[in-house]
DNA sequence: TTGAAAGCGCTAACAT
DNA sequence: ATGTTAGCGCTTTCAA
């Protein structure tokens, strides 16, 4: 069965295949009822026009690839909900590359390699071990790119990051005022967000009130909660703090589960704190208090940047800058 | 800054194109030394072959549409590793399609109008209120599909889904035979699972024991933990049950949390049952007995069989149903 | 073993 | 207002 072309819309409808690529594109030279014609001819054959052709005519592939690492996938998942909608709605489709950094054989670039072969009209990337080099080879091949929780700008590269540091440094001073500094943080292996500057935060709050934060109090964990739960079911034998900072909600869960399991009382004996506000803060007991990142807008404000770039439209903020802030609920008091 | 096509490829290693694609596709009729002449161009000029061009001259695009309703989506999540996994092994590039079935102007169509229009190797549907009208849609333009959590099979179709009646009907039959007959439902208004069929099953098993399992034993619930939360908070401020089952672990977590407020113990008081066995089920206070379905492996599945059928290879099983178990948890006796 | 040339299904000048 | 034609960047016969 052959797939129907312009050219046989072009013979049923006794025109050229010029005056089909015309109505199919809107052109309003197109006399009425030649149009009509036309139009009738397409729904009589059910034609789609073919959109790889198009693209290579064009140059154009009316798509967006999303390029993150697996081990991403909790945060992303969160986050595509705005982004497909976005896209969606400004007519790109969108097509998922996830990398993966175990194994040999350099995956990383061959998956780079499949989104410059893709031809994507841009790219976004996230915040990773291996981001630069990504937004270098995107920067290669010229390819508009807008990077998620990592700072950078340049030609056709834009970024949008949460400020970690500010609101880690405004929670931790607000508790050592009250005196309250048996205080660590959590800190997933991987998160959208850089952790780095949410600990430069806590440290800057600690030497502002003339005390040091050091690096052993920063627990590097699993983002599997299989793992960090039986891990912190174990620390809380022996362990205890008056808050703990959390790079992310499930870490969170698993430290008030491990801790209660101990006989903790959360919030009396120890306060919590999570981050992301995703559904596990809310389905968590106690609820966590947790720093709200606006996940979803992050992702349709890359799709939205990425698409101005590809218009040629004036970007007024090309390293945009997104504020957080505290949802209280029962994990503090 | 032009892109680098084969043919600056050809000029650079003094051969002609063809040549050079036969070079990048593999061929081993070229001679070891031109080979190497045009690797080396390759290399020195950064050329990677565009995708789209070569879609065009193949009329394969190595690409694998994913379409599927918003409300489906935290499902899909779940799934969309096994199905990124594979069609990555497989060298196939995963492109994301949502349909929204709120608002005008048919959306629905518009969405299965792009997915053609992309020339998508082969499509994935799931299961949704529209999902005839999809299938119907793919068969029209032949496009190899696999519809995941409905029952179809047809020349270029395939499906994958869940027994959810066995288990239901089992687990409720181990009940009744205890004399545990003050049963519930709750059943989310989407799944990836057809969770009439999970009714079914209870329904046969009461009717096994001469009972009767009414509809109006049956409550339908957002997906939102938001809402269902509430309304369960609110719900058991008067109703008693033995045992609920629910059709997603997120829903069964509202329960838990809703009735606990409301001074019912759980497994003690009351029992619970959630379903997919996602994290949510571990991470609930008890947690959840649940049952398991093997989520990761049915976008696996999926992406073989339809490259199986891409490549004209034999399936043995047209409409595979995968079986699931119980597993025991804190939420049951 | 290599090259020439046609063609994939469109778009976009350029003509008419 | 419509048709003709030259690409877009590849693959794939067919010749040499």
């Amino acid at each position: 069965m052959k797939k129907t072309t312009i050219y046989d819309v072009a013979e049923e409808a006794g025109v050229s295949l010029a005056t089909v690529s015309r109505v199919i594109n809107g052109s309003n030279v197109v006399k009425p009822a030649t149009r009509e014609r036309v139009l009738d001819a397409i729904k009589k054959l059910d034609f789609k026009p073919n959109q790889i052709a198009r693209g290579l005519a064009t140059s154009k592939t009316t798509s967006i690839a999303i390029v993150f690492p697996e081990s991403l996938f909790a945060h992303v998942k969160d986050m595509i909900g705005g982004i497909g909608d976005t896209a969606r709605t400004l007519d790109y489709n969108i097509s998922i590359y996830t990398t993966e950094e175990i194994g040999d054989g350099n995956p990383v670039n061959s998956v780079l390699e499949k989104v410059i072969k893709s031809r994507a009209d841009g790219v976004v990337l996230f915040n990773s071990d291996n981001v630069d080099n990504e937004i270098e080879m995107m920067k290669k091949y010229n390819v508009p790119t807008v990077v998620i929780g990592y700072e950078v700008e340049d030609d056709n590269l834009c970024s949008i990051s949460v400020d970690a540091k500010s609101i880690s440094k405004e929670i931790t001073n607000d508790y050592l005022d009250r005196g309250i500094d048996d205080i660590i943080f959590v800190k997933p292996r991987q998160n959208l967000v850089r952790l780095d500057e949410f600990a430069d935060g806590i440290k800057e709050a600690f030497a502002a009130h003339g005390l040091t934060f050091g690096d052993e109090r920063i627990i590097s964990t699993s983002t599997h909660y299989e793992k960090s739960y039986p891990f912190f079911q174990n620390y809380f034998k022996d362990h205890r703090h008056q808050l703990v900072l959390n790079g992310y909600d499930k870490e969170a869960v698993a430290v008030v589960n491990g801790a209660q399991d101990n006989g903790i009382a959360i919030p009396d004996d120890m306060e919590v704190i999570g981050m992301m506000n995703t559904s596990y803060s809310i389905m968590s007991r106690p609820a966590l208090t947790t720093i709200h990142v606006p996940v979803y807008e992050l992702g349709a404000m890359a799709i939205r940047l990425l698409t101005k770039m590809l218009n040629g439209e004036e970007i007024t903020e090309h390293k945009v800058i997104v504020s957080t802030h505290l949802i209280k609920r029962n994990s503090t008091k």
